[in-house]
RNA sequence: GCUCAGAUGGUGGAACUGGUAGACACGCAGGACUUAAAAUCCUGUUCCCGUAAACGGAGUGCGGGUUCGAUUCCCGCUCUGAGUACCA
């Protein structure tokens, strides 16, 4: 028979499913190898085709993992809540649930049919109950923790509790908020249990606290920095705001440090580690403090230069800084409101447009330089971030460009301390040579000098080393209804933790997922819904919490008693390769390392890094087709349609096309005149009598009708096909359009090979004679190749070298068994229906996955 | 602006550690089979010169360099893509 890949594929798909081929086991003496793919949201529109790339390749490795002996975990599950359901739920009144069931259902079904070695037995769904309640569990040991610096670890908050009835807060070293207080055993003893739980908050690392938010107005919630992308929502593409809020936060910057070395030590590609490293954005220099003169106040500036100190010749502030009422005189009282009101006016785009013009206002006020007593303006401009360090900066406009541009609009003074330093022109931020203009530091070079100014800062308490971050606490509250619901209640205004007991706290049912008449969040419409009378959280957890720790809960995913089992957790330790796209570097891959050392660090998970290697997929971009219709005299459209090679010779305006209705380039006539009523009386010019089309790379979108669903093709060449033709498309990292040109070429592959095993008759033939030499070679060496591209992960090589083996084969007229035994497991990976079917034909029991190992 | 990645035929790409550039596939051209088409098979296909072949010349974004030898290593530049953006 010839190559029925429709049969052949239902029939091993359904095998599969029904023996559970690839169910990973728990208890064995086989090494484990744990393949993760980032889980879907499953949108709507379901699958294109770009989407099963990095899941074809997790899967062709898992495969191959299996052949070599591991006991290979390869799970795959949902990220179900989000916000695309909400929206559809405002709009129709539809329960998200059901909108996501229906999804999930669609996902499923186009997941299956490519023939992946899922583990579906260990699925997870980030919305359903007995999943986010283990997601609000570990929100409840966040809030239960602190992070003690001098172990530099989390540790339980009852620790901190106990020192501080012991010791007061002496000898505390915690990441915490900024204003704690200070106070004996005997002072902490003697505070009412509001102040003391009030105090704790600003330790506990998820917490509560008055914090600006990117608010978005058009979405009615928060977003978390990394969702927001050049002062518009990521989702949606809505203007944000700034805003003042109660807000939960997760304090990640305890583990700013700690994220970062974790770097040097996993396998993930360089690109994406310098992302989070300029996330991270850590840099090492001082605090200096600045008195301001006849006044009680005084500054501190943050810097990396303290060796610049004696070229400071005056402060800026950022307009939002809490000192800019009193330093201001009131002769310059109108100019400092008029410009904070300026700035105020000027949101975040317009601010980084006119990043060049230079802008500020002086307060009236001097600060004194503590070095050399240097009495300096005091200003406030915009170019200062209220966000960074200490709002503050000390302006040195020899060796920084913006102070120096500050300075020549402001004519300020610009003083050079370094004798190699050319200033003419701009500032110059050297470190080589020597200092002049700057007191005892005179004569030293670049490292001698910082040491010796912060040493002489501290020695007269007037400032002190200091690292900085630029990663912020993440906010975690959403003002949303689809979301895991917060483990709190309030008591008398301040937060506690529902009972472990009482886990999971079920998202309640509302009559509208809108924020009520007094904007509270949806929540709040929820009739009933308290703890024992007293008030809920009303605010949901973002996006990234249940996708912050999933791949622990697929160990063991159906375990009531814990997240996963410490057993579980003991075998599988961590994701040994971790395959997904390069969009969520400083979202959910920081915030999963985050969580994955707090765990690790309360003793429940076992390793410091969640994923051991990762690749990122490349995007599938779409490759749009165009029609250019013909534009008469008067500049009216006109129906007729001019061929691609001959537009230079009319006027034209060009039109999408749907790519379904295009092959190679060439327009398919009769199907476009029935692809929109009006032209089905179209005529065309052509060229060599076909109508070619124009082509663009964009997006793969609807609107520009140039998406590509997966289960055409699979209708059409099938999964193993479709499988083979995503790897032959180019490196996996790569980005590339995708071209449905060339699939022809790979399923012709995989009918040669299914023809080896055939007489021209299409009768199954395989001979049991000695292979001779040339077979051999052949054989070997697509052996080994393969072996080596799989494990570099350049699978489009390994479809490269089976087609070359395929083709010599062919002409070595090859059927023999022994030769064609070990084809079929060596290709099994990549199209594996047709291989378990011709490894039965064979003779040989069903599932080889488990049986058989690589020759 | 800064950081990173990349640039090879008509197209996707290969050449892994410096050793025959263009594997494999698409497309295209010609041919076989067919009444015809589809499917299938065969041949050719980097460019230039040459009727064709042998042969000759050029050639991996551009300009230099190291080397017996460079798509590969080094320096400078151009362009494309991604990330980031007044971070003191």
């Amino acid at each position: 028979m010839d190559y029925q890949f429709k049969d052949i594929e239902q029939k091993w798909q359904q095998f599969w499913a029904e023996n559970q081929t690839f169910k990973a086991e728990d208890k064995t003496t086989k090494p484990k190898y744990y393949v993760l793919d980032m889980f879907p949201y499953p949108s709507g529109a379901g699958l294109h085709v770009g989407h099963p790339l990095g899941y074809i390749a997790s899967d062709i490795f898992s495969r191959y993992k299996r052949l070599k002996g591991f006991n290979v975990l390869h799970p795959m599950g949902y990220d179900s809540f989000g916000l695309p359901a909400e929206q559809y739920a405002i709009q129709t009144g539809q329960h998200p649930a059901i909108t996501t069931e229906a999804n999930i259902a669609t996902y499923r079904r186009q997941l299956d049919q490519l023939g992946f070695s899922f583990d579906w037995s260990r699925e997870v769904r980030t919305s359903e109950a007995g999943y986010y309640k283990w997601t609000q569990w570990i929100f409840m040991q966040l809030f239960n923790s602190w992070y003690n610096k001098a172990a530099d670890k989390a540790e339980a908050i009852d620790k901190l509790v106990e020192h501080f009835e012991q010791n007061g807060s002496a000898g505390i070293d915690a990441v915490c908020d900024e204003e704690i207080l200070s106070f004996t055993a005997d002072e902490w003893k003697a505070l009412s249990n509001e102040a003391q739980q009030a105090e704790l908050l600003k330790y506990r690392l998820t917490y509560l606290r008055e914090s600006t938010v990117n608010w978005c107005p058009a979405l009615g919630t928060v977003l978390a920095n990394d969702e927001v992308k050049d002062g518009f929502s990521e989702r949606g593409g809505f203007p944000v705001e700034q805003k003042k809020m109660m807000q939960w936060s997760m304090r990640i910057t305890a583990y700013a440090d700690r994220l970062l070395k974790g770097l040097d030590t996993i396998d993930w590609p360089e690109p994406l580690k310098e992302m989070q490293r300029n996330w991270i954005g850590k840099s090492v220099g001082a605090l200096v403090r600045f008195a301001v003169e006849d006044k009680s106040e005084f500054i501190e500036v943050f810097t990396t230069r303290a060796d610049t100190i004696f070229g400071t010749t005056f402060l800026v502030l950022a307009p939002e800084h809490e000192l800019v009422a009193s330093l201001t005189t009131p002769g310059q009282k109108e100019a400092i409101d008029n410009y904070i009101a300026q700035a105020k006016k000027k949101s975040e785009l317009e601010r980084m447009a006119d990043a060049k013009t230079v802008s500020g206002a002086f307060t009236g006020s001097y600060a004194v330089n503590p070095l050399n007593g240097e009495k300096i303006q005091i200003w406030i401009a915009d170019y200062v971030l209220a966000g960074y360090g200490t709002g503050a900066v000390m302006a040195v406009p020899s060796g920084d460009q913006r102070d120096y541009l500050f300075a020549k609009q402001y004519l300020l003074p610009i003083i050079p301390i370094i004798d190699i330093q050319n200033i003419e022109k701009e500032a110059d931020p050297t470190k080589e040579g020597h200092y002049i203009n700057s007191g005892f530091i005179n004569g030293l070079t670049y490292k001698e000098a910082t040491a010796a100014v912060v040493a002489k800062l501290e020695e007269l308490g007037a400032g002190k080393a200091k690292v900085n971050f630029r990663m912020r606490d993440a906010i975690f509250g959403r003002q949303r209804y689809w979301g895991e619901p917060v483990p709190v209640y309030f008591k008398d205004g301040l937060p506690q933790l529902i009972a472990e007991a009482d886990l999971p706290l079920v998202l309640p049912e509302v009559d509208k997922y809108l924020p009520t008449e007094d904007g509270e969040p949806p929540l709040a419409r929820a009739k009933g819904w308290n703890y024992n009378g007293l008030e809920y959280e009303l605010s949901t957890m973002p996006g990234w919490a249940g996708s912050s720790w999933y791949w622990f809960r697929y160990m063991d995913a159906q375990n009531d008693t814990a997240f996963a089992s410490p057993e579980a957790i003991a075998y599988w330790r961590d994701v040994d390769l971790y395959i997904g796209g390069s969009e969520h570097a400083t979202g959910h891959l920081l915030y999963s390392r985050f969580w994955n050392k707090f765990l690790k660090d309360i003793g429940k998970t076992a390793e410091e890094e969640p994923f051991k290697k990762l690749i990122n997929q490349g995007m599938i971009q779409g490759r749009s087709n165009f029609v250019f219709r013909m534009i008469d005299e008067v500049g009216r459209a006109t129906n007729t349609f001019v061929s691609h090679g001959l537009i230079k010779d009319y006027r034209v305006s060009p039109l999408h096309v749907d790519v379904n209705i295009v092959e190679n380039d060439v327009l398919d006539i009769n199907k476009f005149k029935q692809f929109r009523s009006d032209f089905a009386d179209a005529e065309f010019i052509l060229e060599n009598g076909k109508y070619v089309c124009g082509v663009e790379i964009e997006k793969m979108s609807k609107s520009k009708y140039n998406v590509v669903n997966p289960d055409v093709l699979v209708e059409r060449y099938g999964a193993d096909t479709l499988r083979m033709y995503e790897m032959f498309l180019g490196p996996l990292e790569q980005s590339k359009p995708w071209n449905t040109n060339g699939i022809e070429g790979v399923f012709k592959f995989l009918r040669k090979f299914w023809r080896l095993f055939h007489d021209d008759a299409w009768k199954f033939n395989v001979s049991d004679a000695e292979p001779s030499k040339a077979e051999l070679k052949s054989l070997h060496k697509i052996i080994r190749k393969v072996e080596e591209d799989v494990e570099r992960f350049s699978f489009n090589t390994s479809v490269s070298s089976f087609m070359i083996a395929v083709n010599e084969l062919t002409d070595l007229k090859s059927n023999k068994r022994a030769i064609l035994q070990d084809m079929v497991i060596i290709l099994s990976p990549y199209a594996p229906h047709i291989c378990e079917e011709l490894w039965t034909m064979l003779g040989n029991p069903a599932g080889h996955t488990l049986l058989y190992s690589i020759p």
